[in-house]
DNA sequence: CCATCAAGTAACTGTTTAGTTACCGGCTTG
DNA sequence: CAAGCCGGTAACTAAACAGTTACTTGATGG
């Protein structure tokens, strides 16, 4: 049609070189769309993520998605294996063995708590990869090897405890750690039907405060002899 | 093309009356399409499910859904206010104040734990809810009453064991439901992932029956003077 | 017995979606 | 300096989707 209309202006008109620094930069385009994607599917789930939605909040298109990771599926799964990967390093950094048992395991329990406030879509992602009953990471051959390092310390931590004569001997550690975990992701996790059904909001930060010692306290409780 | 193949037999045929009983049944298409939608939100999500699956797998068509329920989020809303108006109503059924305090919340917990491990998709559909924030239960008008009777009779059960001297006077009567809830809610709701990266089958019996015992334990040991 | 209305079917429609293709432009290297 | 490769764009496609429409069937009351 307009093949005579290509027009005599040279339609380079390149740019003046301000700044050099890359719009070409595959290592910022990556992370953008694994944190794009990161925010889409810990806010609408597996099936009600969009993969032009993710392509347009890390500000660039679905080809560069596809090209990345392959397809939707692959991409949720880093997502997820990242989510994981970022609880687990925090967590090792504190080192609850190096101080008294109960304090060590009030530590725990202190720190999974904020880490579980602080990062709202490890919840989300943990909720959305249940509800498909973990097909997807089922299939990851990363993550054998990241989780029983924290079993490991916290049985020693409870191992020391009890041989002080603090813990009762029926303590375990996957329940200690489960109570933990339980008591902190059902509050927030469900923080809006609760809030909805009991009328009280739950993110309150006076609410928040209480949970908070209430979690530490219910923890140790359970196993102080 | 075989308009002539119309055949000569009284397409009629009419039956004779064995089970006249209504191939037609409103009542049993409506109930159909709400358990079949129940079962879709509990597997696959608000965003995941397939109203073409629902009439499906309630053996109708999407007329007949969008007769009866106006459209997929009226749907939705109808399949979770039955889901409370169901666990609610077995709550009242219990009457914790009949027996002692210690031995009623025993009780409230033991039921939670085995309501929640008989109905999984009551476990989803508020993993759903929560995924959106509330979205749609916000809108439910039908439910503002039904949840006060819970923690009304909890809280009568917490003053009778102050008074008694077996309970400390810090007891709370949220908050000790949102600790049997919790301790139930994220072992069965998130057993898929825990049991993949612990390597544990949380759903095995043995487990089951630690985990009730637990929760018990734990629930009691938080609030006994 | 026929007029009417509710229950039910199935094919259709416009839109959204995951995934693809054809193309562009600048940087590196032989 | 040209050849080709890599980061990037945008328009396209086939399938899936929520919701609708045109139609059929059977029960009921005047």
């Amino acid at each position: 049609m307009n093949d005579s209309g290509e027009n005599g202006e040279k339609k380079k008109s390149r740019r003046p070189s301000q700044e050099r620094t890359a719009q070409r930069d595959p290592e910022r385009t990556r992370a953008a769309i694994l944190e794009a994607a990161t925010r889409e599917f810990a806010e609408n789930g597996m099936g009600g993520a969009r993969v032009d939605a993710i392509a347009e909040r890390a500000g660039t298109n679905k080809r560069m998605l596809y090209h990345y990771f392959g397809d939707k599926e692959q991409l949720y799964l880093r997502v997820l294996e990242e989510a994981y990967v970022g609880i687990r390093t925090a967590e090792r950094a504190l080192h609850i063995g190096d101080r008294s048992p109960e304090e060590g395991i009030g530590e725990l329990a202190l720190f999974t708590w904020r880490y579980f406030l602080q990062h709202p879509e490890f919840l989300s992602l943990l909720g959305t990869e249940n509800l498909h009953r973990a097909r997807w990471l089922r299939q990851s051959v990363r993550l054998k090897e990241l989780h029983s390092h924290l079993i490991g310390e916290l049985s020693q931590v409870l191992e020391q405890g009890k041989k002080q004569g603090v813990f009762v001997e029926t303590a375990d550690p996957l329940h200690v750690y489960l109570t933990i975990a339980s008591l902190g992701y059902f509050y927030l996790s469900n923080q809006y039907t609760l809030s909805t059904i009991f009328g009280r909001d739950l993110i309150e930060p006076t609410h928040l405060n209480a949970w908070e010692s209430h979690i530490v306290h219910v923890t140790l409780a359970s196993i102080k002899r």
